[in-house]
DNA sequence: AACGGATTTGAAAACGTTTTCAAGCGCTTG
DNA sequence: CAAGCGCTTGAAAACGTTTTCAAATCCGTT
């Protein structure tokens, strides 16, 4: 490939000078830059960036660890931050983990061997040391959705345990008393949360706990369908069910209605993180809004600020609060 | 940062040890080699690649340019290039367009100032001449879902006039005459493929082409949704459509379930891509099978193969042949 | 005409690696 | 015991940039 060396020669000037109106870092007499700029053009000279990143100690990117290249909810995510990246100047590396702590140890060493200037990490299988030594050694990142104690100005979360707790007063306040939960079989805290949040609800209501009641499998389509299928198999007469997200509310709805019953008139849904999926599907799902991209938005933002002051921040708390999304998945049976 | 010196200094031996530790590339005495880990370890270094690129002039990275980050579509396309490319033990660096010329434009040099080894390029926006000068300078690339005159072999790419062509012929075996077409208005070569296969099929079946029935819009829900009432506030009597891709077919069933019609038993459709809002949609939709995910595939190990000949490349032509799925969106109406 | 300051320039060092080259060492072999 | 060989090692060059530093040039003043 063409270098800086090749573009001075061509332009009969020093490599310095090249650089120089690449940058425009010094004054060059208009008559060198325009045979600079020629030159450069003539033999399409591309700078190599990481002979420029050696030597700055700056490469413009900044990583990104997401858990699938391939969902709904992590697009959302790195269209966030790739947004406020690209807006920055800088650039984007996404790498995933799906969510096991090998696959997410070694893209963060990816990134950081090649030299991200920060971090926008979710993670939820690497153990909490891990990333506090990553924090100590002084790698400006961020996480999204995770909340490490002594480092929460690094986090960028959803109140989950709030969201559940929306969802089952929701149905609740809709007459229901026998709800289920299909939670996420995958250890991570937004379950452990939303089983928090749900059990508040129901507690509040006074209406007791039964274990029979949740059922935990994957987190996608398939996975709901068949916790769903496993709910109804107990017959407990069930008339309302809250979902750990949407796609497994999807593949709820979707058993129900192979099995001829009727959502919402027999059985009403809430499901969680209102992916485009809530709105195409039918009944359109009553769900909790997952701002996911703003908060990947804003987890760049915090990111390119510890980089350099300039970047501003938005003004928005770190702590974000799911709302609740009304369509057609709930009925009310007190009516 | 840790560099290679300080663990040089570390360890009690020459930089140029340490470098043979690493890359195990020539043999150094246990002890040394001990002492060597042993101040890796301790100084947790980590190499840098930007450095180590520069001197192999091989970055061991593949650059992947796609329409949008965020898209079931491109999330199976990006899915198919990094499974294949990590395994091939290198990594992805993934950029967006957004159908932008200049946004493509400046994705592409981005990857080449980054050094990538070889280049996957899903662009609709770019002129074939940009592409050309692209591979003639050298770069090696393979483009997905675009044919370049000159260049096939480095083409991965659909049949989309033969999945028009049997999406259409579908309806007019189940009895349809009066099919309606809603496209893209994106000036893209699948576009007009998908509208010739369209009409290659009403030709054939002797049905004359009516301008009135084909109405373009962005090729999203929304575009669907508002293509589709046009075409029904035109009062043509239609009892079928084809639809570009399934997110427009998904919007049109919208659209017409909303305005009290019902699909398949007074409107058939079929939709193209089969993502996975095909298969949760109600009614589930038939729809033509893009293997997006495997072409990405095929088209990582082109590039790779490219790169060095031992990388092995899949047996398949590169040419996919696209499949009908069967699943409720169509009505047989001569039964 | 000499001086001084500002502007423009190029040489060279630096960034962190890999690799080439030659040298040092300990053996074997004749 | 000298020669020669193989193994292991470190010094130094190279990769393509940016930046520092000092030199050169130019202009206006006195």
């Amino acid at each position: 490939m063409v270098n800086i060396k090749d573009v001075a020669r061509a332009a009969g000037v020093s490599v310095s000078t090249v650089s120089r109106v690449i940058n425009n870092s010094a004054s060059v007499i208009p008559e060198k830059r325009q045979a600079v700029l020629a030159a450069m053009d003539n033999l399409k000279y591309q700078p190599n960036s990481l002979a420029r990143a050696l030597v700055n100690s700056r490469s413009d990117c900044i990583g990104l660890l997401v858990g699938e290249i391939d969902s709904p909810f992590f697009g959302q995510l790195m269209a966030g931050v790739h947004r406020v990246v690209m807006a920055a100047g800088k650039h984007v590396i996404v790498t995933a983990g799906y969510h096991q702590a090998d696959q997410e140890r070694s893209a963060i060493r990816f990134m950081q061997e090649r030299r991200c200037d920060g971090l926008v990490i979710h993670s939820k299988a690497l153990p909490d040391a891990e990333i506090i030594e990553l924090i100590e050694r002084g790698v400006p990142v961020t996480l999204v959705n995770r909340l490490i104690p002594g480092h929460e100005a690094r986090s960028v979360y959803l109140d989950n345990e709030f969201g559940a707790y929306l969802a089952t007063r929701h149905l609740i306040r809709n007459g229901h008393q026998n709800i289920a939960y299909v939670g996420t079989n995958i250890a991570i805290e937004d379950g452990q949360s939303r089983v928090a949040g749900y059990q508040r609800a129901l507690s509040e209501a006074g209406i007791e706990l039964d274990e029979r009641k949740m059922v935990k499998a994957f987190p996608d389509e398939e996975g709901g369908n068949y916790a769903m299928s496993e709910v109804m198999a107990r017959d407990l007469g069930i008339t309302a069910l809250f979902a750990y997200n949407d796609a497994m509310a999807a593949g709820a709805v979707m058993m129900l209605q192979d099995a001829g019953w009727h959502v919402p008139q027999q059985v009403s849904i809430v499901g969680f993180d209102d992916v485009i999926l809530a709105r195409i599907i039918k009944p359109h799902l009553t769900t909790i809004r997952y701002p996911v991209n703003e908060m990947g938005a804003l987890a760049a933002q915090l990111v390119l600020h510890e980089l350099d002051p300039r970047f501003e921040i938005n003004e928005h708390p770190l702590r974000f609060t799911p709302r609740l999304i009304e369509r057609q998945s709930v009925r009310n049976i007190t009516d």
